[in-house]
DNA sequence: GTGAAAGCGCTAACAC
DNA sequence: GTGTTAGCGCTTTCAC
């Protein structure tokens, strides 16, 4: 049997459609009379609106579109897991999307044609399309970037102070008494814009506590995954002199990291302590657990999407902000030990 | 200014708003001239189809919900991945959501109002709900489900030979000379149907052998995590006869009960072998690689997603039907060493 | 407070 | 092959 409609309820309750209308979207004053009558109509025939039809009718897709590089990397996963039900409570429905950090897909979704109709707003997470790119974008999606910018535009940025997180990072392993301190995940190119504020911070504290940096000690990776961080120690511990602390960029950077270091017949911390970023699941579980920079995801979710609902409903041009949530440093078995 | 519509098109194409849905739709014979003057047109307005619009028209959505219990589970991450450009392919959007493997969540989807004109259909991943729960579903929503089933019901499954991939596992292990295997991860309870699929695979391939099987090798998990095969491995290694091989439910309880090995100081596959399940990225590149059971990802995909396109195709019910995708053993240095 | 009616932008009979 | 036209189901301006 067909749905029932709008008109269908109006007709069973004898009341015209707009009045069905403003009792469902619970718009203007309704007589107490007229509104009982209308909700055991809808009751009676098992009305459910028509979100398509609403949508089409307002304009409004309802639906808002996360790009992520990966799906797969926990970090994403979890920042999904956090966006999802904020948006949900929002009234928007969440479409995720996959960049492959690949630049040819990345931008697919952003210049897919007819995507006006299909979401009305988009979260991004960028990792292959650098500032440049973004900014030839339809201006007139609304955007919210994450990741910590510092440049102006008209879309806005969502994301932790990662300098100053880095900063007391490494300032927990200079207070543990470590000096030779190396750090894993460098990119020092147009896109790696996130690895180089770690690194800024690195160098931050180094600078603070009055130690120097050495620079072989500071070791780019393609990506922040396991393998890049297993790779990385391995050429760390090749050297003559190993570091005995190291700064990953990733927490998946830092499992692979002490993957190595375990191999190897290194004790961590006591050898070698590691500290990553991100607190993932995997390593506040992993043995040992991984010490690490906790970002808000909880309150990116909710920064990201309220400024994004605010620019979808915002008629006039919205200016460009640095939103930034909270962060703090967890310390757990990887640099502190066993309790 | 205002988007572009199909009747702005056509005023300025000099034809009608049919021809210019024809052309955009690649529908029926349209003239050589005509067809040249619409896209002249079509490319001059920079006219986009309104999706929304069309979707009311022809009553569908062009959207297909997949729901996993856990977004940041490695395998349903990569499922998610095959099955994305799979149904874009096929002109549907993905909708993706998580139900927590929760019994609560799960079914909200299903459940909730003005689904229908949301999506058109659902390919699931049940966890928490077992077989019973999802026949009370309402039973006009195109369902494809994943995981092998046997019953009969209105929706389909899509899975591989759980059985058959359980038991190849596990004769790997035996003609390797193992003798003592263990089994991690079995869940003897009305939603555990996976893992008691194993169970029985493992069953199977003592039989098969002719080995005695010892139950009390066979080792329950809450989860698929890490951690769980972390612990249960703890477990079996506290024995007096520890095994020579296990063989883990998934790949990231290989992941645990490897991480415990090597902290342990076993060697692996050495001292103790060890086989997954499911092929996770992960496993491919942890030190040792983990050997594992590879169910073609792809192939899942395409059939849920073939299948399922057919469902909402389709007027007349359709009959569930059970679809096994193919899967192989991938040896690697967790049973068979390095090379 | 409620009704009538005009769309939102597209599709798809039904004609010609 | 192409035009006409009636909806899809809802929102909303305009009257009353």
């Amino acid at each position: 049997m067909r749905d029932a409609t709008l008109r269908d309820v109006a007709d069973l309750a004898g009341v015209s459609p707009r009045t069905v209308s403003n009792v469902v979207n619970g718009y203007a004053k309704v007589a107490q009379g007229t509104r009982e009558k209308v909700e055991l109509a809808i009751a009676q025939l098992g009305y459910r609106p028509n979100v398509l039809a609403r949508h089409l009718a307002t304009g409004r897709s309802g639906q808002i579109v996360v790009v992520v590089p990966y799906l797969d990397t926990p970090y994403f996963a979890e920042l999904l897991q956090a966006i999802i039900p904020v948006a949900r409570r929002q009234g928007y429905n969440v479409l995720i999307d996959q960049s492959d950090g690949d630049r040819e897909h990345e931008g697919e979704l952003i210049g897919r044609p007819s995507h006006r109709s299909f979401f009305d707003g988009m979260i991004y997470s960028p990792l292959g399309l650098s500032q440049q790119d973004l900014s030839g974008r339809d201006p007139a999606l609304p955007l919210v970037v994450l990741g910590e910018r510092t440049s102006e535009a008209n879309f806005d940025h969502v994301g932790i102070d990662d300098v100053a997180a880095s900063t007391e990072a490494v300032q927990h392993l200079i207070g543990l008494g470590r000096r030779r301190i190396a750090a894993i995940g460098d990119q020092p190119y147009p896109t790696g814009e996130a690895a180089q504020r770690r690194t800024k911070g690195f160098r931050a504290a180094h600078v603070a506590a009055g130690l120097p940096v050495d620079d072989s000690l500071i070791i780019g990776t393609p990506r922040f995954n396991r393998v890049d961080g297993a790779t990385a120690m391995e050429t760390l511990l090749d050297r003559a002199d190993p570091p005995d602390a190291v700064f990953c960029y990733s927490d998946l950077v830092a499992l692979g990291a002490i993957h190595t270091l375990v191999s190897r017949g290194f004790r961590v911390p006591e050898d070698v302590a590691v500290i990553g970023y991100d607190d993932i699941e995997d390593g506040r579980y992993a043995l040992p657990s991984v010490s690490t920079i906790a970002p808000d995801k909880t309150e990116i979710a909710r920064l990201a999407v309220e400024r994004l609902v605010m620019r979808i409903n915002s008629t006039e041009p919205v200016p460009g902000v640095d939103l930034r949530a909270g962060h703090r440093l967890i310390a757990r078995q990887s640099t502190v030990g066993s309790a």
